[in-house]
DNA sequence: ATTTTTAATTACTCATGGTAGATTCGGTGG
DNA sequence: CCACCGAATCTACCATGAGTAATTAAAAAT
C-alpha cells in the first residue's frame, strides 16, 4: 500500500530481510496476559535453568520483551510474581499435609517434609525465586519468599502463642527464623544429593522443636 | 607487610597525551597483592553500597581490572573472598563474647546478638557478600557464608551432641538451620529500623534454644 | 477511502563482567 | 653502549542482558 516507500525512512543503515516484516502483525495482544507469561517464565526456568534472560522468557512466551515488560514488569516485578505463585502452590500443598497432622510436632514435621519435597521438586524455579536480586532492591527481593511465608506461620504461631502472653512481635521473628532455617536446610540438601530426606526432616524438626535444649522433655530422637 | 600507601593513589585518566602511554607505567604489581585488593573492595563497598562494579573497585584500589582479576579472580572469587574476611571477623569478634557466657543458652544468646551486631555494623559488606550471585554457581554462592560459619558450628553442635549419641549429620542440619535463622531474621531486622535488637535478640535465642514447644521450662521469658 | 489511533516489532542505549591485543619497562646478551 | 626480549600492564574491545525508544503495520474512526 502506502509504505512502499522508504525514501522517507530515518534510519537507512538498518535493513530489514524482506520477507520479515516489522511491526504489528497479528496475535493482538491476546495471549500475553500475564497468567500465560508467567507459566512461560515457569517452564523455561523449570528446563532451563535459573540462568535464562528475560528475552530467552518472551520467546517462550512467544512474546517479544515489550510485551513482557507490559506484561508483568521488569525483573524485579517478575521474580516477585514468580515467587507469589511458587508460595502460594508449596503453601496449599503443606498444609494439605500438614492438616492431617496428628500433633503439632507431627505439624511441624509435615511442614518441613512437605517443603523439602516441593522445593526439590521445583528446585530449578525455588533457585530462581530465592536467588534474589544484586543491587538496591536487594534486601527486598531477598526476604521476597520469606516474607510471603512468614505471614503464614506468623498467623498460626501468633495464635499459637497468643495463649502464652508472648508478645505478637515474637511471631514474626520465629516466622523469619523459621523461614530461613527451612531455606538454608534446603539450599544445603538440594547440594547434597546424598542427604536422605526423611533423615533431614528429622534432624531439622528436632531443631525446630526442641531446640538446642540439652534435655528435650522426650530425649533426643534422632538416632 | 601490609605497608599500605594509598595516599599516593593514582586516578586512571581518560584522556592520554598524544605520546603518553598506554601499557606499562611504573608500580610493578608491588601493591596489588590480593590483601590490598579485597580491603580497598571492603571499603568501597562500605561506603557506596552492594551496587559496585569490579570496575569501580579496581579504580578504588588504585589498579586497572585486569590487576584485580590476576589479583582475586572473577567475581565470584572475589565474593567468595569477601565472604571469608567478614565471616572470620565476625567469627572471631563474635567467639570472644561467647567465651564469656555463663551457660550454654547464655552463650547462644551472645551468639546471636555478636551476630546481629556486627551483620548492622558492616551493614554493606553483609549484604554484598549474602546477596550471592545469580547464576550458575547460585546455589554454591548462597551457602558461601553459611558453609563457612556452620563449620564452626558444626564442630561445637557436634562436640555438644556426642554426649548424646546423636549421629554426626544432625551437627551439619542443625548449623545450616541456625544459620538460616541467624541470616534471615537480621535481614528482616537490618530492614525493619524499629525493631529493638535485645528483643530480636532473646526471641531468636528463644526460638532456638526451647524451639516452638509448648510449655517451655519456664514459661515464655519473651516479656 | 483516507486519516487517526493503537499496538507490536525492531533496534537501540547503557552498564557490566570478562578478555585480548597493544604498549612500555627492565633486564640481558651482543 | 645499544638493541632486543620477556614480563607486566593498560587500553580497548567483546558479549550479554536489562530496559526503552523509535519505527512500522494493522485496526478503528471519520
Amino acid at each position: 500500500m502506502k509504505a512502499g516507500n522508504p525514501s522517507s525512512k530515518r534510519k537507512p543503515q538498518a535493513v530489514r530481510p524482506p520477507g520479515r516484516p516489522a511491526g504489528r502483525t497479528l496475535r493482538d495482544g491476546v495471549l500475553a496476559d500475564r497468567e500465560t507469561l508467567l507459566t512461560a517464565a515457569e517452564r523455561l526456568i523449570r528446563e532451563a535453568g535459573t540462568g535464562v534472560s528475560l528475552e530467552a522468557i518472551a520467546t517462550e512466551a512467544g512474546v517479544t520483551k515489550p510485551i513482557l515488560y507490559r506484561g508483568v514488569g521488569d525483573r524485579h516485578a517478575l521474580v516477585y510474581a514468580l515467587a507469589e505463585r511458587l508460595a502460594q502452590r508449596m503453601a496449599v500443598e503443606v498444609e494439605r499435609d500438614v492438616a492431617a497432622a496428628s500433633s503439632t510436632e507431627d505439624a511441624l514435621r509435615r511442614l518441613v517434609a512437605g517443603y523439602l519435597q516441593h522445593a526439590r521438586a521445583e528446585r530449578n524455579l525455588y533457585l530462581y525465586v530465592t536467588a534474589g536480586v544484586t543491587g538496591d532492591g536487594q534486601l527486598e527481593q531477598s526476604l521476597l519468599l520469606a516474607d510471603r511465608t512468614a505471614q503464614q506461620f506468623a498467623a498460626g504461631i501468633a495464635a499459637f502463642r497468643s495463649t502464652h502472653g508472648a508478645d505478637p512481635e515474637v511471631a514474626t521473628v520465629w516466622s523469619f527464623g523459621l523461614v530461613g532455617a527451612l531455606h538454608y536446610v534446603t539450599l544445603w540438601w538440594l547440594r547434597e544429593e546424598t542427604a536422605d530426606q526423611a533423615v533431614v526432616t528429622e534432624h531439622l524438626t528436632d531443631l525446630l522443636w526442641s531446640g538446642m535444649k540439652l534435655e528435650p522433655a522426650g530425649g533426643p530422637k534422632a538416632d
